[in-house]
DNA sequence: TTGCGTTGAACAAACGATTGTCCTATCTTA
DNA sequence: TAAGATAGGACAATCGTTTGTTCAACGCAA
């Protein structure tokens, strides 16, 4: 069982606050030197360190801060995550890490019981359009970040890339490289991404005068998986495209995989870009 | 700020103990229907939380666990914490990220902060071997587990894979396909893995009566640069190796990237096996 | 009416640390 | 030498829960 506060007490024969006020250097704290290095070198001795759970009562503050994402598999958030734990810690914080696999009832979950946890912030990259755990989040006392995502109906502290003009340089750049026949991978509805990037390729695709064939844009998700289902949904069909702009590079990657069952070359016979800049 | 026992107990006119056991549904406690009922609307409309942070100091259980991993952009890794988090949350658990990038200060650091935090256990995948953390470790009360590397010298809980015999299975598939010199990417010599890996691939020479060139093994560490710079080492070496055996798939595919460049055909040119089946 | 068993809660002591306040010697100074 | 200052810590409340113990009021039987 790790040291307390009370027991040093007992064996420097001094009171526990006295203790606390030498480990804690208290600049209000008038003691003899004498007494100082004693309670020091027991310190030093017992290797003490306050109780965490007990500090975080006293103080209101936790040092953990709390990231929620989809899946952390998907390296796009791993090195988001590391972005975060690199900062964190080396402030002093320990970082808990929550995955939904999208799913509102898992965010839902891992929010309340973060709340309960008294977590010092929140970095939520997994929120949804006019999200009800997003509205109550609003309401608590906890800091809180959107990230990659956000939900619109109110302004939130948000942090990530404009989608809009994003997907609309991604499908420009095909354009440019001579494509007429642009498809889309993408995101879902009740994503910011997946809206913004959609809205982006549709507003490039009328800067270059090119018409708008609904069976060129398919919903893939996000997943590698659900990219390769629905590249193959766009290749096979009659009159395919030459190119293809999928919502993440997860979803680019399972296209590229697709593509190459279907014995397809890349970029000759069909090119494809992604949005997000892993590995 | 979030609602207390206290103001509650002030709100319904009873002891907060009596809330504390209704919202516990404490099977001691004997209760008129009516008080029971009065309070177990009011925590419904109060969407009454108790504060974690109390609990852990009471309960001297915190409901947090750790894993701690060099680095979780490595897929490998990130996969390693799904595991975790996923039969963790679904048990009421949180779990925290700690990423050392395999410096012993960081690992050190972190473990130190883990501790204090009286986290209710540690999963520990980067482990050195004779390792002074895990030998603290060992004398703290938090219940670990050693994943994937171990630290010898003593008998720590583990879960791993056989890497003498797993070194020695891809090395043999190697040789079987015909290869006689067969190069390996080593992992470091002060980790389990890197240890009995390359332990296994001598053995698998051995096996075969194939004679061992020490210039066919060069350290790569675990990083995709690392496989990269001690492929090419291997591979503009006069008399190159027909097959490399790397120590983990990171490395491989460092290795298969600095092929590539070298304009060599994989698996023609070279071919190359790595460890641990990440996508 | 006295005594006893229940009912229905209140009380209080932890869990460890932090921090404003109070107290008692020992000096200092007039 | 009496009063005030200062040094050196002790005290105690508090953070929000949990849980063993106590206690008043009531009902019932003898």
């Amino acid at each position: 069982m790790p040291v307390t506060l009370k027991e040093l007490a007992a064996r420097a024969r001094v009171h526990p606050s006295t203790i606390s006020r030498v480990a804690n250097n208290d600049p209000s704290l008038r003691i003899a030197p004498a007494t100082r290095t004693r309670i020091e070198t027991l310190l030093r001795e017992t290797d003490y360190r306050p109780n965490g759970v007990a500090r975080g009562l006293k103080l209101r503050q936790t040092f953990v801060l709390a990231v929620v994402i989809p899946d952390v598999t998907n390296p796009f958030f791993a090195a988001l995550f590391r972005g975060v734990e690199d900062g964190a810690s080396s402030r002093g914080y320990n970082v808990l890490l929550c995955n939904t696999d999208g799913s509102p009832e898992r965010q839902r979950s891992h929010l309340l019981s973060l709340h309960a946890r008294r977590v010092d912030g929140i970095v939520l990259a997994s929120s949804y359009l006019k999200d009800p755990t997003v509205r109550w989040l609003r309401h608590q006392a906890i800091p809180y970040v959107l990230v990659n995502r956000f939900s619109d109906e109110a302004q939130d502290p948000f942090v990530g890339s404009d989608d809009l003009v994003g997907g609309r340089m991604a499908t420009q750049h095909l354009i440019q490289l001579g494509h007429r026949r642009v498809g889309h991978l993408a995101g879902k509805a009740t994503v910011s991404t997946g809206v913004l990037r959609r809205r982006g390729y549709l507003a490039a695709l009328a800067d270059h005068g090119l018409e708008v064939d609904s069976h060129l844009i398919t919903e893939s998700g996000y997943t590698e998986e659900g990219g390769a289902r629905a590249a193959e949904r766009l290749l096979t069909a009659p009159n395919r495209p030459t190119a293809i702009f999928a919502v993440t590079d997860m979803t680019a990657v399972g296209a590229w995989g697709a593509a190459r069952r279907m014995g397809l070359r890349i970029p000759e016979d069909v090119a494809i870009v992604g949005y997000n800049d892993i590995p």
